[in-house]
DNA sequence: CTGAAAGCGCTTACAG
DNA sequence: CTGAAAGCGCTTACAG
């Protein structure tokens, strides 16, 4: 019993489950089995089962499919040195450093590696992955579409989306923030202020986070009696220029806003640089609030009055959700929702002060 | 100055980790080489390994030492994804989204897990480091210090520095910027501005980086004859409250500066601020240089002049000298630093034209 | 793209 | 207690 065992320190994985062993599997799918049900051999299942190339689509799909019904799991996956995949669709989010800190926190506690793909740069990432065996995936911001998804499962591996839209669809477990909150708490805050001229400047269509953010926001002009004008809606990506832009387009309005609800801090910081060039001061000309909190949020000048994701913590969330489903327990929850908050900076006033 | 171009292939790109697999094992002990020598059979050390009864004590310890000697693993723990380890003194490092980009593009490329590791939050994290077996550890600003440098030779990891310092006492590989050329270049914009009364704040006074920029300041200031005032000098910790904070003390000065050089690109979004407060536009009454070059300088308002820091490309060489020792190579030089470049944006006038 | 055959590393069952 | 032989599950190399 007190036999050294040298794999150990790589080899025991976080939670109580037997060690894999090598010889005969009881009661397990092997791979010979899901090769006889698949109507295919075993090295072709291999092939699957690692992302190799040299399997016909339609070949694949099969097998994943039994892989899928059968549950299949390697003879080593709990053996393995245990790594949580964090797969950015790109780097350049903002947000990304600070999930990042919050997955860091809980994988480190549990001595799980952190592994770190950026999706759009690389097209092969997930046949990258498979070859890992990550204990589970975290898809941040749509870097995982329905057909990882589909291949991910066939392999065994839980994939968590980082991902405001909770969009129900793919039925993926994952975390997200209350943006119809935000936005209604952002929008109410301007209303309180005396205003009623209220710009919003949302996000590109299919992003279903900024739907809700915009719905937060009619939801408050509504229960204010407040009009909402088209010449005041506005959309686009979630960038600086666009900021810029609809910020620009939205001061040379004969009736131009006194203040704008922005999608993200990034817009906040457009309508900022619009306002400098049309020489109207923040907040006493334009009021502004942004959404998501990023740290240069409150190094801007005036610092800005935003929404604020909590993305540590949903780093952190969807990292247990992600080892909760690795472990093979039934999550609380499928989908962890976090709360948002206004937080009161410099860039919003009273219309009426100046 | 830059040293290595990490998009050109060398000599052999193509050579780099074996990936892993389940069958052959290059190289590793594997059960039959302990039988061999420990002069027994493998069945035997199946035993011993797993703790199996029916081995004679003397036999068992004599296997279980030539394991040890060996070093011996499981062949499941070989089947590891090869991985890098990037390692970050603190995540709030705003350097850190830009250096893991550079550094998950050559990883991606090779077809390699990208570990990262938050050191300052994580006591142990260099066995779970030593654990993982990474590749090789790239240590980012300071995170690996003499003791783990030794830890990991001796574990056969090798270790490159991304650090602008490219202090030699370690012997560890290193990546780095011209800072010295930054500041120098810097001031010397200042200077065909017209400006005499210049001030720079600092970085901490351990940090080499931040002692080659202010070299570089003296070095322009005193080519050109201008005078470094005392009163004008600064250091602190490179951040936006410290900014503020100098900012505030240098703008209260009976004969102010016309210009400031700061150490970091937050500092100087701290004079911003200072300057805000003190009722002093930005270029008009005071011109601000940074370092860096984030991506919120050229959000902020105004655009912020700095020296850019080819952050992405920092990583990208790290990750290309690491796996160039991984791969038991001896690279082309142990110190790659690479240029830096002024940015000319919004932030910088000439001291006449107020 | 596919799979028969060979092979790998480890374990099991069993004879000595 | 020990190990030759058989076997397991998976992967690789290669011919079709």
């Amino acid at each position: 019993m007190t036999a050294v065992d040298p794999a150990a320190p790589t080899g025991r994985a976080a939670k109580g489950v037997p060690v894999a062993r090598r010889g005969r599997r009881r009661g397990e799918t092997t791979v010979a089995v899901v090769a006889r049900l698949a109507g295919v051999s075993a090295p072709t299942v291999s092939k699957v089962l690692n992302g190799h190339p040299g399997v016909a689509a339609e070949t694949r799909e099969r097998v994943e499919q039994v892989l899928r019904e059968q549950n299949y799991r390697r003879p080593d996956a709990v053996t393995q040195a245990p790594m949580l995949e964090v797969a950015f669709q790109a780097l350049e989010s903002h947000l990304a450093i600070e999930i990042m800190r919050g997955v860091a926190q809980v994988a480190g506690a549990r001595q799980l590696a952190v592994g770190f793909t950026e999706t759009a740069s690389a097209p092969g990432w997930l046949d990258q992955v498979l070859r890992r065996r990550p204990v589970a995936v975290i898809a941040v911001y749509g870097a995982a579409m329905r057909r990882e998804h589909a291949r991910l499962a066939a392999s065994g591996i839980p994939l968590v989306a980082l991902d405001p839209t909770g969009e129900p669809v793919h039925s993926v477990p994952s975390v997200g923030a209350a943006n119809w909150n935000g936005g209604l708490t952002a929008t109410r805050h301007l209303l309180e202020l005396g205003h009623r001229r209220i710009a919003m400047i949302g996000g590109p269509p299919g992003f279903l986070a900024a739907r809700a953010r915009l719905d937060g926001f009619r939801a408050a002009m509504d229960a204010a009696g407040a009009p909402v004008e088209a010449s005041l809606l506005r959309s686009g990506t979630l960038s600086y220029e666009d900021g810029l832009r609809h910020g620009r387009d939205l001061l040379a309005l004969s009736a131009p806003p006194t203040a704008v609800f922005c999608c993200n801090d990034l817009l906040a910081l457009g309508v900022y640089e619009a306002a400098r060039r049309a020489g109207r001061r923040v907040p006493d000309d334009l009021s502004v609030v942004g959404f998501d909190d990023l740290e240069f949020a409150r190094w801007s000048g005036p610092a800005l009055t935003t929404v604020r994701q909590p993305l540590a913590e949903m780093g952190a969330a969807a990292a247990e959700l992600a080892l909760t489903l690795a472990a093979g327990d039934v999550p609380p929850r499928l989908r962890v929702e976090l709360a948002t908050d206004l937080v009161l900076r410099a860039s919003t006033a009273s219309p009426f002060a100046a």
